[in-house]
DNA sequence: AATGAATGAGCCTTCATTCAT
DNA sequence: GATGAATGAAGGCTCATTCAT
């Protein structure tokens, strides 16, 4: 009990430090310091620094999933409400509320250059999510989709709402601030997103553009 | 002349080293084995480790706006002309040639945890980027956009680009390697990219979505 | 234990080494060799070089006060009696026993160039001593002292002492070996410096001398 | 002539860095910042940073001499009168003209602790003097004094006047500011310690103090 | 089960010095 | 003759980790 409580105070202490700073820009003294524990308290119930990278992010993620889990889509009548209630899901597990929005820092970290733990979480969390994300696109358009219009629908709606997780700092430097908060809304994110995204699938079946022969741009 | 050359290639070392590891994670000995040079050659040609790290950056940056620099646009006769023309040379620097990738991996590091040396970035560089396309889309639009739409259109197509920065390793796990090969050739991003943009945008002076009531969905 | 005998070892390792060759003559690595400690364990211990070297200076200090405390001067009849006494300590002090002169040493770097711990001392210890060698002279003075006199004569008292601390090395280039080791017995100069002292203010009830006019002497 | 004016300018600015801050604590780099050399000046110069040291006792003490000459003593009538200009000379060397006091400074940091360019000094300068002083204290006795009350009473002369220099910083801690100037005129030094020696010797021919047995007064 | 003391490895930096020019 | 560029060695210090308790 006492012994899952420093492990666990430890655990969301790590998380946050390792998310502001990295896996290297972060001691276990800060941790141990954050989470009022012992310094050997780290190498005790983890074994490694390196190890309680992998448990935290570990940690984060299914503490994301559980805080905001995906509801049940096949309840939904459309195929739009659908999507809409996936991309909801997915800003909130990522602008989350307020001050809990480490994880998500952290998972990104990861995503961007894995080292290893990420294999884990892809198997188990994400290729569901793409399969699902996938499902309803199909749905969505209004002709069958090769694979790789598939792949990049599927890419550009992630990519959209992932920009709001990036590019908050620099977003800030550009936009007022009181754009900024309605701009970052989860609800408001996936409002658009899905707007824009169904808007630009079932334009899908009209002509190609025509665009100009790309060979001398750069 | 031996004078630059050393300075020159610790530059390029430390942009390499830093894009992997980070700040904290890549050592001085580190940079200076690679760039071949004396340890002390850091401190003396940079005075400091984490200034080093600042020009790094700042050489990642203009190092990519040199290689591919962004076209003469009014040239352009029409809008999506210019959507593609500008995606295009977006989604070269984002993801270069081949081995010459470090320089946005840096960048990117850099925006998600600014430590300073991204506001100069900001006012600099990707302000001006960000008024270009604001412009573009408001030409491309139907009708006149709010601020709020008009933002949430540009962060669309940002994020849709960025995505394929982001997500190369996870995207490695998911899909075949064939595919991949097709979906990051820049051209290919840029197409999809502006038709998709397109596509949403001028649908936007049909009616709004009807979404389900959002308030119980997570 | 081992805990307290480790820090000792340091604290009497660096103080040697300190008053050998100073604080930046001093490396942390040649303390701890000597102290057969590891070298990280000053930090440990200490914090800080400048710490240690703090804490040795006053070690070095309590270290001789309490190996040579001063007598009761209150039992001693005369002021004489009182003076060799307190000269006798303060000799013995400087001089030490044999191959334990390194405090000393220590505390004469820090007097002459005070780096902030002197300041302590003077209040804590010089500052009592001082007042108490006053009390001494103004019985042994024939008549009323002005306070310059009275702070001259005490000058007087201290620089004579000091001399057999200071230049030892000098004088053992100019005088002979036997004569040395009596010169430097701390009674043999305890004695000198009494009668020499005693027999100097006693006359002060004397006409001042009649010095040359001293306008141009350099 | 630039040659010897940069060499010039060197030994001036490392007798004062030295005097400052010893020869562990000053740095080449200061030194040739402060004499506005190029940071290898020293090293063509001198050779050594060592034996920069080394030229710049040997310089401060000549500037010493040659700014404060010995004066003519066979000139004058009485011992008296010769030793007040003997201690005179060496108040006015070691106090010095106001900001000109780092050469005593340096020459004292020598002498406590002797890395060898000591002893040069010492035949050179200190036992022509050593030996003056012995024969003023001679003449001055009233009796035919031993050789070791005639050496106790040379350092009793000598430590009177050095404990001027040694321990300013200490005392003015201890006193208050106006006395303090008033204290520290060369020429009030010259005047006091002339009288209280010369007193002090005058009575050398009374019959010893009685002291109490000095075993047990540790 | 948990911790305070201690450590070896390695960090960034500074130093006196050298060398080509 | 004199210097700016460069360097090998060493400095103080911090780190993750271990170990006796």
């Amino acid at each position: 009990m006492s012994e899952d409580d420093t492990r666990h105070r430890i655990l969301l202490a790590a998380g946050e430090a390792f998310a502001e700073t990295g896996l290297h820009g972060t001691t276990v003294r800060e941790i141990c310091r954050r989470a009022d524990a012992n310094t050997a308290a780290v190498n005790y119930h983890f074994r490694d620094k390196e190890n309680l990278y992998r448990e935290s992010i570990m940690y984060a993620h299914s503490a994301k999933v559980t805080q905001f889990p995906m509801p049940d889509l096949a309840e939904r009548s459309s195929a739009e409400d659908r999507l809409f209630a996936f991309v909801l899901t997915m800003a909130k597990r990522l602008l989350g509320t307020a001050e809990m929005t480490w994880q998500t820092s952290l998972l990104f970290r990861e995503m961007f250059q894995p080292t290893g733990v990420c294999r884990e979480l892809v198997e188990d969390f994400i290729r569901p999510h793409f399969k699902m994300l996938k499902g309803i696109l199909v749905e969505l358009a209004p002709r069958e989709l090769s694979p790789i219009e598939l792949h990049q629908a599927v890419f550009s709606v992630i990519g959209q709402v992932h920009f709001y997780k990036m590019n908050r700092p620099v977003t800030e430097m550009l936009v007022s601030e009181e754009m900024l908060d309605q701009l970052f809304q989860p609800e408001e994110i996936a409002r658009h997103v899905t707007q824009f995204t169904v808007a630009a699938i079932q334009q899908s079946d009209k002509s190609d553009l025509e665009l100009p022969n790309p060979s001398r741009l750069s």
